[in-house]
DNA sequence: ACATCTGACTTTCAATTTGCTAGCTATTTG
DNA sequence: CAAATAGCTAGCAAATTGAAAGTCAGATGT
């Protein structure tokens, strides 16, 4: 695995700091999919387009960095193991319901297609991403909290939760 | 300007549509610096420690990308430009809030340091990042938001307002 | 008048990172 | 025993990054 200089390394500025872990063109997007509840190698590979070889190093380097684990299971019999969020990476909610947000303000789809939406379960109604429904005002912990992302399926998902 | 290829751009998610724009090692911290009132090159790089070609580099593609614009000053009777926020720019707050708090909890200083706080301004008290204050309740509109890095300086920054 | 300085870049070139393609290694299924 | 599968690793070319030097236009000093 290539040797990464963060530029700011344990600076004092904390956004330094997480810029230091999730700012390259990948790791925030193996972290959403590992927030809908993509685990599996093959499934990041596939879903990111991104090549083996740098999946394999960002899944390492978010492992090393605490954010994802390694955890084994059974798949046919054989023992393989899938990277699940920890809570650190769990943590990573609120960044990117704001990444979300902006987006959708501040870019465009190439095709027009159904905006993501997040549903709060219990109310059964889309909110905007925050830690609070704006639809029934009841705080919204990420076990109730699902996204809708029509162009994937028409169903929502809900948040993977993090390994304990 | 070497040509970008954004992997998911135009993408339906707006997540990877921001990530587009965002993710790589410098815009975001280009964008935090242009938050707390940096708008000169040389401020940007002396701040950063960017090589000159990728801040020029970074700076004009955070132009095109809307969230930055040049604007032109006198500075010793010479018109020079500077580099400020859009709108498109100042709506990255809550992500540089989310990150902050991110990295201040789940990543840590080399050097035991006084952590970055986000003051608001009306009633004079700490709060945690987002869009209101913990402590009066009020809404913390930006033009209220201060930030104290004390590693910098011991007086907290205003945060710059976008251009309109 | 001329050299120097300064801000904001370009240019050059080497080092690093990325992406593609091809393996490789167990294990299980046919 | 052959093929399939998941999850990598290796090799190599292309793209990106970084350090250092060069450019350029207007100001300033002498």
């Amino acid at each position: 695995m290539p040797p990464r200089q963060p530029r700011s390394a344990g600076a004092p500025c904390p956004i330094g700091r997480a810029v230091d872990v999730l700012g390259d063109r990948w790791s925030l997007l193996v972290l959403r999919n590992a927030t809908v509840g993509v685990t599996r190698f093959d499934q990041f590979r596939d879903d990111l387009g991104i090549a083996d070889n740098i999946l394999s190093n960002r899944l390492n380097r978010l492992v090393e960095s605490g954010l994802l684990t390694k955890v084994p299971y059974r798949d046919d019999g054989r023992t393989r193991h899938e990277y699940r969020l920890t809570t650190a990476g769990a943590d990573l909610l609120p960044v990117l319901h704001a990444l979300a947000h902006w987006g959708e303000q501040h870019t465009s789809s190439a095709e027009p297609a159904e905006p993501m939406q997040v549903i709060h379960l219990t109310c059964g109604h889309t909110t905007s991403p925050g830690d609070r429904c704006d639809h029934c005002k009841r705080p919204l912990p990420r076990s109730e909290e699902a996204w809708l992302r029509p162009w994937q399926s028409p169903d929502p998902f809900r948040l993977a939760e993090p390994v304990t």
